[in-house]
DNA sequence: ACATTAAGAGCACTCTTTATC
DNA sequence: TGATAAAGAGTGCTCTTAATG
């Protein structure tokens, strides 16, 4: 028997290749590839052997060598955006999650910029990671529209949108009406709202349920204010809402551009909820406790990361998807921040 | 020419290969290789028609092949937590895009809970994909200390701790301090301080550079009471704070925890900052929106993203590690959360 | 003839060695 | 001889085909 060894002996630290299991198991490489890949055709003694084998070698295979024969990794792509938001956040964290249980990796790419060109780029460097799917976390609706051209590997939008491709989301336009309805039945006689930007895809739903809320009341529809999602633009919205007369009641894109509002509220000396009611969207943990406590809409970003990975299973596994949109109901959260209108007045001990 | 198709001919869409460039291009596969991989030896002439070549079959090199024969991937993992914490999500998209640039792929982890376990399982899968670095954003020393043990693989750490570990974080005393003197040179006696759990890396740190400004200004040191990070412990902390006599100033250990002391603050009919001013730490883009906007020690977490990956290619491209532990020093953001102590009594038109 | 196992041909590249102008 | 190009072995695995008891 000739061991050749390095001369001067550091043990030889190379891992363990498949040949070296089959020399240990004296079987051949063969089997030890049936035994990785549960082929039936293993004796269970040649099988106990083998495994053996792989275990006092901490043999690992080759994934590098295994892609390249199969054609195949255990990829996924995941396209998202350069935020810190509460919502994609928690998204990319399930799908990462799901991913990992069904035993695929999860290679991430953050959007420098909303542009189609970004999206491309993004595509392509994961297309050349020979990713064998696609989530995109995107909900700008411009950009996720070139995500369409991308070729050759399956694709599924979660909280985003499209009408080509298979999508997770939540329904916003369901929530929006919940959250203006619940202040209509409070009594308040209209409700005030800040949308989001128009070209992100959650902002023209959430706009849509509250008009319509309105109008199957018969109210007045206010004029929109809107911001970009950003509790700053949520506090300038409302600077401008003060101006206008009447405003008792506020529905906000989001949970961040509510706690703007509170703010702005705040430092106008306007008392929530005793003058004006306010809810957001989203139900991030700390809108539990912005002051004061918020009424807000409850998303399940996790269900819906977990419906979207579902979602690209099925097409990679080539099961035929049976619903193309998976859609999930949010709920109204109620807490502090909502009461009839005149509240304070009634109450008598505030301001 | 005998060219066999498939019998009814959707033209092949299989991918080109390296081969077919070269058939292409008239040269070998050797040639092709080599302009790839910008090797000297290619005269214009042939390189260009290699290009066009490579350009006319949208070839994409096969990562697999690649790495099988290199022995290395242009792969990099990350072990993060399973939170949607600014801190950690600001880093992780920094590292990212940090890492694209430099042409490396991130394959993410998240933790599903903070056990040696979890984190053993995760650096074994981010080995099994053959990441050629890792870099762990995981702030809780108890875990941190785990990643000791993994084989054969770079490791950085960043916005965490280890003895032994590359590090790239913020230095958390000197904002500790910076909080905490900003209160003194305001009038404040004494500082009460909610700290973050003490098995996560910032919290003791944060502690001491508070007890340590304290006791350089020769002040009582009070009691600590202890959260969890969340805005909800941060509120109980503050209840608790409020049952002790003189309270005018608190060093909240991050910014949620003090979203949480604001509404305990606002509920006790404390005005924030006329009896009593605080701070935070981090400075999340929501905390200049908070009611009040929150004074807060900024940490960059994009720059201790980059740094850390910085140190990780250091490592990978071997060059020698100048100083292996990177600090970043916080700078103090001061808003309206913080004032003089009664202030309230003084200026006279509040509550 | 059947359940197991082995042999060997790729897979798409890189890189060393050899040939050519 | 030196610049450029080609040949060919090797990378670790899967899978089809052939051999064995």
């Amino acid at each position: 028997m000739v061991d050749i060894e390095p001369p001067h002996g550091r043990p030889d630290v190379r891992p363990a290749v498949m040949a070296d299991v089959a020399r240990l198991a004296g079987v051949s490489h063969t089997t030890v590839s049936r035994v990785i890949n549960g082929h039936p055709a293993v004796r269970d003694h040649t099988r106990e052997r083998v495994l053996k084998a792989m275990e006092s070698l901490a043999y690992r295979p080759n994934v590098a060598a295994r892609a390249l024969v199969t054609g195949r990794t255990r990829l996924l792509g995941v396209i998202s955006m350069d935020t810190a938001f509460y919502g994609p956040v928690s998204v990319l964290t399930a799908v990462e999650r799901s991913a990992r249980d069904a035993g695929y990796a999860v290679s991430i790419v953050h959007l420098p910029d909303l542009t189609a060109r970004a999206l491309g780029e993004a595509a392509d460097f994961l297309t050349g990671q020979a990713v064998a799917g696609i989530v995109a976390i995107i909900p700008h609706i411009a950009t996720m529209n070139a995500l369409t051209h991308v070729p050759d590997v399956p694709i599924v939008a979660v909280e985003g949108c499209s009408g080509t491709i298979p999508t997770a989301a939540v329904d916003q336009y369901l929530g929006a009406r919940q959250a203006v309805e619940h202040l209509l039945a409070l009594g308040h006689e209209t409700v005030a709202h800040i949308a989001g930007p128009a070209d992100w895809y959650e902002a023209p739903e959430r706009e849509r349920g509250w008009r319509d809320a309105l109008e199957a009341a018969a109210r007045p529809v206010p004029p929109v204010e809107r911001g970009d999602w950003t509790a700053k633009s949520g506090y300038a919205a409302t600077g401008r809402l003060l101006a206008r007369p009447g405003l008792t009641a506020l529905f906000a894109g989001n949970d961040l551009m509510a706690l703007g509002a509170l703010l702005a509220l705040h430092e106008a000396g306007v008392p929530v909820p005793g003058e004006v009611s306010v809810v957001g969207f989203d139900d991030a943990p700390e809108s539990a406790y912005f002051t004061p406590p918020l009424t807000t809409v409850r998303q399940d970003f996790a269900e819906i990361g977990r419906q979207g990975l579902a979602l690209l299973l099925e097409q990679l596994e080539g099961r035929a998807p049976g619903h193309r949109h998976v859609s999930t109901v949010p709920t109204l959260t109620v807490r502090a921040s909502t009461a009839p209108p005149g509240a304070a007045a009634r109450e008598g001990r505030r301001a």
